[in-house]
DNA sequence: CTCTCATGGCTAACGCTGTTAGCCCAATGG
DNA sequence: CCATTGGGCTAACAGCGTTAGCCATGAGAG
């Protein structure tokens, strides 16, 4: 059991300082002086260790959100938590998620923090998500020119959704405290 | 020249019918009716090919987003375009974009219609293309919950950005060229 | 008509990947 | 004292992208 939990710490820091190409079975192994095939009897293959992987970014992820007041403070926190640990974040996001696995409520967590954060309405709730996750994809990945200025991006992104306090059709509008807050 | 395109062709084929672990490069040449080594008489190397789908993609979906009239229509128009060829745009999305060997002006063009229906407003429509690009990539990562009305998320999310006509603290409404909204 | 040479196939092979089969040693517990 | 099992090992397989090097065909030049 103490072997298992080892295996995936080296597999983050594998991954995390390496880069995915060099999280290998046999780098791996070697990186624990032992012969590949020996991962087998703590692990089934490769694909636990990157669930285990997904499964801990989540967790981490979750536990960064925590506590965040408003809703920049949360986008900030989403952010600079993708920003510092990119090879763990997109390696749980090209995923389907695993969600037998996964520790039940780590993500619920989250999103019922963004869902607060959000007015209680649940479709806002995931738009802001979508946003948050998209600009992050995007900036890891790259795509944004050079010279863009990605904080202003954020700024108006939070600020889009802080300044229109979702006027719901059924009349649910979330009072959300944390709604001002940000504004 | 030919049998190059014809490659890309099959390589397409391959990558949206069967996924991307079934384009390979002795599968693809198995399709061609030739051995794998000689595909390298036409292309560089694999890479070469996905930057090729990435290109296209990007051009298809490009076309895909032309003439529409506003935001609403720009948004389902890309979602649409995506959840029509799931495996193109996420290979498109896992790559460094590939600026040079990119036609020139296709995402400038674009951009510049996002950018046109943001008001002008470059920080808003980055916002707005990071939002599109994350709700369509959770969706193809199945990472929403199954029940999740994702129709209502989208209207949410354009309206929100719709309502708020970005108010500029200090009035800068950019004019702004249409540089490049793009990355 | 012949010679040359580029085009576009081919086979063999290399080094890498994840993974399986099967052997073996050491420690633990009845 | 013996049996079981946990955790290592080597050998090997199939598949991946890719390279080296050989050979037939066809077109253009002398």
């Amino acid at each position: 059991m103490n072997r298992r939990e080892e295996i995936i710490d080296v597999a983050q820091r594998l991954l995390e300082v390496e880069g995915p190409e060099s999280l290998t079975m046999r780098r791996l192994a070697d990186e624990l002086g032992i012969q590949a095939p020996s991962l087998y009897k703590h692990v089934s293959g490769k694909s636990e260790i990157e669930a285990a992987l997904q499964q801990r970014a989540l967790r981490q992820l979750t536990e960064a959100l925590a506590g965040t007041p408003d809703l920049p403070a949360l986008a900030a926190a989403y952010r600079r938590w993708a920003l510092a640990h990119p090879r763990l974040y997109e390696l749980s996001t090209r995923q389907p998620l695993a969600r037998d696995r996964l520790a039940p409520g780590v993500e619920v967590e989250a999103a019922a923090a963004v869902l607060r954060l959000a007015g209680g309405d649940l479709p806002t709730a995931r738009a802001i998500w979508g946003m948050a996750h998209g600009l992050v994809d995007l900036e890891l990945a790259g795509r944004f020119p050079p010279g863009a200025d990605l904080d202003e991006v954020w700024r108006r992104a939070v600020t889009t959704f802080s300044a229109s306090r979702a006027p719901d059709p059924d009349g649910r509008v979330g009072p959300g405290a944390a709604g001002r807050a940000g504004g």
